[in-house]
DNA sequence: GTAGGGTTAG
C-alpha cells in the first residue's frame, strides 16, 4: 500500500505496466489511484492523485472520477471550487457524477449552487434525475428556505414517479418545516405511507423548531401508540421541545424513558439533555450530568455556561468560562448577552472590551447585536457608532438583525437621524427592522410619522406582528393621537389577525386615559378577555396621576398591589398623586407603609456620556471627582432660573419635607439636574447633552431643562424609562404630553 | 458506488 506520508506521491507501478483498458474493465474498481484518492488529507495531495490519473487515463473513468470529485467535495479538506473544476473536465458524466457535485453544493455554505448545478443537469444530462438527485436538491432548498423552488422539486418528483419514496418524502417534510410551512409539512408526512423512524423523527423536530412543542410531545406519543421504536435522534427533538415548553418534569420524565429504553446515549443526546436542564432552570440536574459526561464538546461546555449565566451566577458562569478547553465566540456571546437581557449593560460592555482586547475570537453577527443592545440601555453612542463603523470595515453583511439594532441603539442613544440613514441604506427589511423604527419615532414623539411608516410597511408587503402594534399603539400614545389608537387597536383581529395582547390593552388604556377618557378606559379593563396585569393597573394609575383622579388612583393601586405587592413604582405614583392634592398626611401614611414593608422606591439614576466614557448620577451624589465643579454649576443654575421667574414646583417629591427649603433643595438635587449641570460643564456649547434616567422624568426638571435650554442657548437630550425629551429654546418635543 | 431526521449564543 503506498503511503502519503510525504507530499510527492509516487503512484505503485502497474503490475504489468500495461496502460489499463476501461470502459468494461472491472478491475478499474481496484485501481492504485483509487484507493490513495481515499488516503488524501490535503487538497495538494489530492491534486497529485488527480495529475496521476489523468496520466494514466483512470480519470476518464466516470466511476474513478466521480470518485476524485467526492473526495475534493465532501472530505474536510474540501475545495468545491476545485471539485467543479475537475467536473468540468469530465467529458460526459453520470448521474451519479452529477449527484456527487449537487450533494457537496447542497451540504456547502453556497447551497444555491447545488440548485443552479441541478438546472444544468437537466439541460446537459441525457438521464433524467433520479431518487437520490431529489433528495440532494430538497436538502439544498431547505438550507436555502426556497419554497417555491422546493414546491417545483416537489412537482417533479410525482412527475417521475419517485412521489411516494420514503427518503424524498421525508426530506420533503423537513424542507416544508424549514420554509415555516407546518401544515405542507404535516400533509406529506400524513400522506407518507409507510412511515419509517425518521418520517416520525422529520415532523417531530420540524414541531419542535416551528414553536410548536407542544405537538412535537404529541406527536411522539402518537409515535409510541404506533410501536414505532424512537431512536437518539428522536429523543434529542424531544428533549427540545420540553426544554421550548420549560417543562422539567417532562423533561426528567424523558431523561428517565432513555435509560430505561436503552436508547444509545451519545454526545448530542447528552448535550440535547444539558440544554433541556439548563432552559427548564435547573442546573443542578445539568451539573450531575455534566460531571458523568465521558465526552464533552464546546456545546456542553456553553451550555453550563449559559446555564449559570441566565441564573445570574456569574461567579460560576465565570468559572465554567475559564474552564472551558477553548472559548469560542459563543461562549463570549453568552456572557455579553445575559449581562444585556438581565439589564447590566455596563457589565456587557466590559465583556466585549475584554473580547476585543483578547484578539481572537472575532466578534460575530450575535456578538454586535447583543453588544448594540448594550449601548441602546445606556445611551453609548459613541460605542454604537464605533460598531457601525465595524460593521462597515469588516464589510460585515448588514442582515435584518443587524439592521433592526442598529436602529434601536441609534433611536435610543438619541440620534433619529443616524436610525432613519440605517433604515433607508438597507435593501431587506422584515417586520423587525420597520417596528424598530416606528419605535423609534414614536419614542421621539413623532407619532405621525411613525404613523406613516407603519401605512409604508403595509405598502411594502410587510406583515405587522404584536411588536408593531405595540409600537404603533405606543406612537399614539406618546403623541396624543386617542382616535388613531382606538382604530388600531380595534383592527388589529379583524384586520391583521394579531390578537391583543397584554402589552397592547395596557398601551389602550394609557392612551384613553392619559388623554382624560378615565371612563373609557376603566371600561376597556373591565372587558378585557384576559385578566389585567400590573401594568395594565399602573397605565391607569399614571392616567389618574396626571388628571388628579384620587378615587379611581387609589382603586387602581389596590389592584396593581394585589398583584404585585412589592411594586414600589405603584407607592410612588399614588404618593405623588396625595402629593399633587396636597394630601401630605396620606403621604406620610404611605412613607410609613413603605418603610415597615421594607419597600423601597428604586433610586432615580442619571447618565451621561462624555468623551465615550459614561457618568452616573444618583440624587444629591456627591462621589463624581468633579463634585464641586458641579454642585457650583448648579447653585449658578438656582439663581438664573430664579431671577427668571421660576418657582419650584414641590409636588414631585416623595418625602414629605418639613423645610420648605429643604424641598427646594432636594429638588436641586435630582440627578437629571445633576448630569445636566455636569453636562454643561464638560461640553463644547456645540454638544448637545444627552442624558439617560431610569425612571420617568419628574415634572419640575422637565420645566428646569425647558429653562436651561434658553437661558444656555443648549440642546438638551434627555431620555426617561418611556420615551424621549427634546430640549429646545423652551420648549419640549413632547409638548409637555408625557 | 450516492440519501432523509439531532445539541449551544440574538
Amino acid at each position: 500500500m503506498a503511503s502519503l506520508s510525504t507530499s510527492v506521491i509516487s503512484l505503485p507501478r502497474h503490475p504489468n505496466s500495461s496502460p489499463p483498458t476501461f470502459s468494461t474493465d472491472l478491475r478499474i474498481s481496484s485501481h492504485p489511484a483509487l484507493s490513495l484518492v481515499d488516503q488524501c488529507t490535503s487538497i495538494k495531495q489530492l491534486k497529485q492523485v488527480h495529475a496521476q490519473m489523468l496520466r494514466t487515463g483512470v480519470f476518464f473513468d466516470p466511476y474513478s472520477a466521480s470518485k476524485l470529485i467526492a473526495a475534493s467535495a465532501l472530505s474536510s479538506f474540501s475545495s468545491l471550487d476545485y471539485a467543479r473544476q475537475v467536473f468540468d473536465q469530465i467529458p460526459q458524466p453520470n448521474v451519479y457524477t452529477w449527484n456527487t457535485l449537487i450533494r457537496a453544493y447542497a451540504s456547502s455554505s453556497e447551497p444555491a449552487e447545488s440548485i443552479l448545478v441541478f438546472l444544468e443537469m437537466l439541460d446537459h444530462c441525457s438521464e433524467c434525475p433520479d431518487k437520490y438527485t431529489y433528495t440532494f436538491a430538497i436538502k439544498a432548498a431547505s438550507e436555502l428556505r426556497a419554497l417555491q423552488v422546493g414546491r417545483g422539486f416537489h412537482g417533479m418528483t410525482i412527475k417521475a414517479s419517485l412521489g411516494s419514496d420514503i427518503y424524498i418524502l421525508n426530506s420533503l417534510v423537513h424542507f416544508y418545516g424549514s420554509c415555516g410551512d407546518l401544515d405542507l409539512a404535516r400533509r406529506v408526512f400524513v400522506k407518507t405511507p409507510k412511515k419509517d423512524v425518521v418520517s416520525w423523527n422529520s415532523m417531530i423536530t420540524v414541531f419542535a423548531q416551528g414553536n410548536c412543542p407542544q405537538e412535537a410531545l404529541e406527536l411522539f406519543k402518537e409515535m409510541e401508540a404506533e410501536n414505532v421504536k424512537p431512536n437518539d435522534v428522536t429523543m434529542v427533538s424531544v428533549l427540545s421541545a420540553c426544554a421550548k415548553k420549560v417543562d422539567l418534569e417532562f423533561g426528567r420524565w424523558v431523561c428517565s424513558y432513555i435509560q430505561r429504553n436503552e436508547i444509545k446515549e451519545n454526545l448530542t443526546l447528552n448535550n440535547a439533555m444539558l440544554d433541556m436542564y439548563v432552559k427548564c432552570g435547573s442546573v443542578e440536574d445539568a451539573k450531575r450530568l455534566f460531571d458523568r459526561m465521558p465526552e464533552k464538546d464546546i456545546v456542553s461546555w456553553t451550555t453550563m455556561l449559559d446555564g449559570y449565566a441566565q441564573l445570574g451566577n456569574y461567579e460560576e458562569a465565570w468559572r465554567v468560562f475559564a474552564a472551558m478547553p477553548s472559548q469560542d465566540i459563543a461562549a463570549w456571546n453568552v456572557l455579553i448577552s445575559s449581562y444585556e437581557q438581565s439589564g447590566k449593560p455596563k457589565e456587557a460592555l466590559a465583556v466585549f472590551n475584554e473580547l476585543q482586547k483578547s484578539k481572537s475570537p472575532k466578534p460575530d453577527e450575535v456578538t454586535l447585536v447583543s453588544t448594540l443592545a448594550a449601548c441602546a440601555q445606556l445611551g453609548a453612542i459613541d460605542l454604537g457608532g464605533w460598531i457601525h463603523v465595524y460593521i462597515k470595515k469588516q464589510v460585515m453583511k448588514l442582515n435584518c438583525h443587524l439592521t433592526t439594532s442598529l436602529i434601536d441603539m441609534y433611536a435610543k442613544c438619541g440620534d433619529l437621524d443616524k436610525a432613519l440613514e440605517v433604515f433607508n441604506s438597507v435593501e431587506r427589511r422584515d417586520v423587525f427592522v420597520w417596528s424598530a423604527m416606528i419605535a423609534g419615532l414614536a419614542m421621539h414623539g413623532q407619532g405621525r410619522d411613525a404613523l406613516e411608516f407603519f401605512s409604508k410597511m403595509l405598502e411594502a408587503k410587510v406583515k405587522p406582528n404584536a411588536v408593531t402594534f405595540t409600537n404603533v399603539l405606543c406612537a399614539c400614545s406618546h403623541t396624543g393621537l386617542v382616535d388613531e389608537g382606538r382604530t388600531f387597536f380595534y383592527q388589529m383581529e379583524p384586520v391583521y389577525g394579531v390578537v391583543p395582547g397584554i402589552k397592547h390593552y395596557a398601551c389602550m388604556v394609557d392612551i384613553l386615559g392619559r388623554s382624560g377618557n378615565l371612563d373609557e378606559a376603566v371600561e376597556l379593563i373591565e372587558k378585557m378577555p384576559i385578566p389585567p396585569t400590573a401594568s395594565v393597573w399602573g397605565a391607569l394609575l399614571g392616567a389618574c396621576k396626571l388628571h388628579g383622579n384620587v378615587v379611581l388612583a387609589e382603586k387602581a393601586c389596590s389592584h396593581l398591589l394585589e398583584l404585585d405587592p412589592r411594586n414600589h413604582g405603584a407607592y410612588v405614583l399614588l404618593s405623588n398623586i396625595y402629593a399633587k392634592t396636597g394630601k401630605w398626611d396620606e403621604v406620610s401614611g404611605l412613607r410609613k407603609h413603605m418603610r415597615d414593608a421594607g419597600i423601597k422606591k428604586e433610586p432615580g439614576c442619571s447618565s451621561i456620556e462624555v468623551n465615550g466614557s459614561v457618568h452616573e448620577f444618583l440624587v444629591g451624589d456627591n462621589s463624581h471627582p468633579l463634585c464641586k465643579e458641579i454642585y457650583s454649576k448648579l447653585d449658578e443654575m438656582a439663581l438664573r432660573l430664579k431671577s427668571n421667574g421660576y418657582v419650584p414646583n414641590k409636588s414631585h417629591l416623595l418625602q414629605f419635607v418639613e423645610e420648605e427649603d429643604m424641598k427646594d433643595h432636594a429638588l436641586i438635587l435630582h440627578s437629571e439636574k445633576l448630569a445636566i449641570a455636569f453636562g454643561l460643564i464638560s461640553l463644547s456649547p456645540s454638544q448637545p447633552i444627552h442624558v439617560v434616567k431610569n425612571l420617568r422624568v419628574c415634572g419640575d426638571c422637565h420645566s428646569v431643562a425647558k429653562l436651561i435650554s434658553k437661558l444656555y442657548d443648549r440642546e438638551i437630550l434627555l431620555r426617561d424609562r418611556y420615551r424621549f425629551h427634546h430640549f429646545r429654546e423652551g420648549h419640549c418635543s413632547c409638548n409637555d404630553y408625557w
